[in-house]
DNA sequence: ATAAAACCGGACCGATGGTCCGTATGATGG
DNA sequence: CCATCATACGGACCATCGGTCCGGTTTTAT
């Protein structure tokens, strides 16, 4: 996600930036992730964060705003990989290839995203459940999903469409559908999804 | 959507039932309707909803078990129309029509339904955002449309494409699409998935 | 009329997200 | 190395919320 607010945290410190400020602010993203891997999505309040970091419950809003906000950024981070790979030519998943191809690829990869994290898709969930559609990571697949959309259907209502195919990546969607038949069984489904939008 | 919980509350009296908790369940129902449309999702509280109702916390409680017992049996007394509708012979809803029409008629009227009852929806959706696939009235729109799109598409995989499909009609999407466009716009946006989906 | 059952209301509870401010700490210039 | 001051820290504090509980009341049945 480095980069992606435009502020000075980055996991880097810069002038004026207090070492104590960014230590403390990995300690809080590190502790989210171990939190929710260890007691899923529901049970991670942000007292516990805050005592799992070692931290005051004061430092956690002042470095990321709010619950959405840490939870946001924390999503970012995991994405930020794949948000590269989209934009590097070579692969099925960057420019150059088809449409169809690129979606494709993807979606596969947003199925082993939310496979590996499946606590953090549900905690983002219900942290972002006003205004779902303002977080920056969720902004910029909309985005991407719409224009590949966009190119291969043009009558289609794009924007929208993307929309319901992200839906499919909804965490109690995706954990449902992966109980019976794992990250295989949902990528294929989604798969036939996107077949069936674009052919 | 009388009858739907085998309980003994369907808004008419039985034996042994006081009269005053008849009353007051409706009042509950009712006051919880009105909080909704005028203040959003979001404000209704069930204090605010006792009080409105005039009436104790304990009783609504007592009546609906909690915040997703009240707003479900509320969805599902809105819904029980569609229900009905469904089943019965002679209109492009019910069976006899093929599948295409069947499902285009019925998110017509899911469409309606969501505009309508915005708030009521966004309310509904926190309020099952554990176990959303627990509620009676989403469990039966899922069989009814993963049935007709099992029948239209047999390669696919009609449970996970019904869940993708009625996720066009979260409430936020709902709200975001019909900002622009009205109910006009989502149902043509959803006939155009299902067109895709089914043809 | 009376007793028992059903129901009522609202005080009460624990948890949660979020705020505030006196205090400690680390960066910086001399 | 030290003084200074912006910056960050922490945890007490707050309001709200969903949910529970029980003493008291109302309704029904006999």
């Amino acid at each position: 996600m480095a980069g992606y607010y435009g502020d000075r945290w980055s996991g880097c410190k810069g002038v004026g930036v207090r070492a104590d400020a960014v230590r403390n602010r990995e300690a809080i993203l590190r502790a989210t992730e171990e939190l929710l891997e260890a007691h899923g999505a529901e049970h991670v309040s942000l007292d516990r964060v805050a005592a799992a970091a070692g931290v005051g419950k004061g430092t956690v809003f002042r470095r990321f705003g709010s619950r959405t906000g840490l939870f946001q950024e924390l999503l970012a981070e995991r994405a930020a990989a794949l948000g590269k790979a989209v934009q590097a030519a070579g692969s099925p998943l960057g420019p150059g290839a088809p449409p169809l191809d690129r979606l494709l690829a993807f979606v596969d990869e947003l199925a082993e995203l939310a496979e590996r994290n499946l606590a953090l898709f549900a905690a983002h969930e219900r942290a972002c459940a006003e205004d779902k559609y303002r977080d920056p990571t969720y902004l910029r697949w909309h985005a991407h999903v719409s224009a590949l959309i966009a190119e291969a259907r043009p009558g289609m209502d794009a924007g929208f469409a993307a929309h319901a195919l992200l839906g499919s990546f909804d965490a109690d969607l995706a954990r449902h559908v992966m109980a019976d038949g794992g990250v295989a069984r949902l990528k294929s489904s989604v798969r036939g999804l996107v077949r069936a939008l674009l052919t």
